[in-house]
DNA sequence: CGATGCATGTAAGCTGTTACATGATTGC
DNA sequence: GCAATCATGTAACAGCTTACATGCATCG
């Protein structure tokens, strides 16, 4: 049986979770999770779940109770087979690998500005993470553990994610003013 | 002037870092680096590169000491000008926005292993984690601040994201141990 | 003198995106 | 009745990957 890839195990895990539910129902988990690295796109959900259907993984009931012939998805079992499978995928070394960070990416250039507009980054950074971390928050309200302890532990990786990434910006605004006090003084 | 995307603003810093240096030379340090995001592909590097070439953002020179003819890139002053925006562009939500981890889409849907397989992913997970760490240090010290502050940032963003994840997957196991500790209660 | 590393490139393919197209349902 | 949401799809394209191809340099 072919491995899975990280939006194929995520959409059958959903449908899982959720069965018997849409497509459009997978497109919209995937939007409220909390690292919405996907955009859910149709053009990239619909041809994975026919994909996923003509392989057995998945199976769709014609509902037409409304007139519009919706598709109700769930797993089977091969398809249960498979996201387990998934799951204990994780040993692969480019799975755990340290994860990828746009703001990382540009503090390693950081020194390309000067000094002032690399406070101001940081600053605008911050605030904006600290929205990020609201959102998260939010999430993990609406995920109690009493609700499901997967759910929930899922939606504390986004806060503390979330978390580190400010921890981190503090310690880079510190050493940015740090070195901004240290030329005023020079100056004088 | 066009907006570089991720890997052009990646390319363009590691090029006025190391200038001049060859294509070959950005390929690896991109391999080196703690996010190991991209492979660095040579079908990625030098379309990319001829782009911004023609595109007067980088310029390169041959040099023909040895017999190969090297190509040495270095960054133009419109070049400057497009890191500098890519840099500051960290403004958009999409760029913030809490990154993507394979642990966490699997945290998810764990509870489709049975509990022992469970707590065994928890476990190898951390051991794997616990490797990341160690890489990130290792990397952290070739980076001391005396030999550039933003390295030196960029480094350390690296440990405190794996340490975090560590955070998150201890936290993880200890409610799955809790869990099979109450299970254990009632078997008794 | 052979293996490894440096160095440059191309072709095919996979996976996702944006943008478009269509139509029914539901709530105001 | 009109807007927003539910629902399903397709076509073109973007961006990266793997795999291949080539050849010089350097070190043991």
């Amino acid at each position: 049986m072919r491995e899975l890839n990280e939006l194929e195990g995520v959409a059958v895990g959903i449908i899982g979770e959720n069965a018997p539910c849409t497509a459009y129902t997978v497109r919209m988990a995937l939007k409220s999770s909390p690292s919405s690295h996907w955009r859910a796109s149709a053009g990239a959900i619909y041809p994975l779940l026919e994909r996923l259907e003509t392989e057995g993984l998945v199976r769709s009931v014609v509902d037409d109770n409304d007139g519009r012939g919706r598709k109700l998805l769930h797993v089977t079992r091969d398809g249960q087979t498979a996201l387990k499978a998934w799951i204990k995928d994780i040993g692969r070394p480019d799975l755990i690998a340290n994860v990828f960070d746009p703001i990382r990416s540009r503090i390693f250039f950081i020194d390309n500005l000067p000094l002032d507009e690399q406070i101001r980054f940081s600053e605008t950074t911050l605030t904006a993470l600290e929205g990020v971390l609201a959102d998260a928050h939010r999430f993990l309200e609406s995920r109690p553990a009493e609700a499901g302890l997967s759910t929930h532990l899922g939606a504390i990786s986004g806060v503390i994610s979330a978390q580190s990434r400010i921890d981190f910006m503090k310690t880079v605004q510190k050493a940015l003013k740090a070195q901004q006090a240290d030329a005023d003084h020079k100056e004088c």
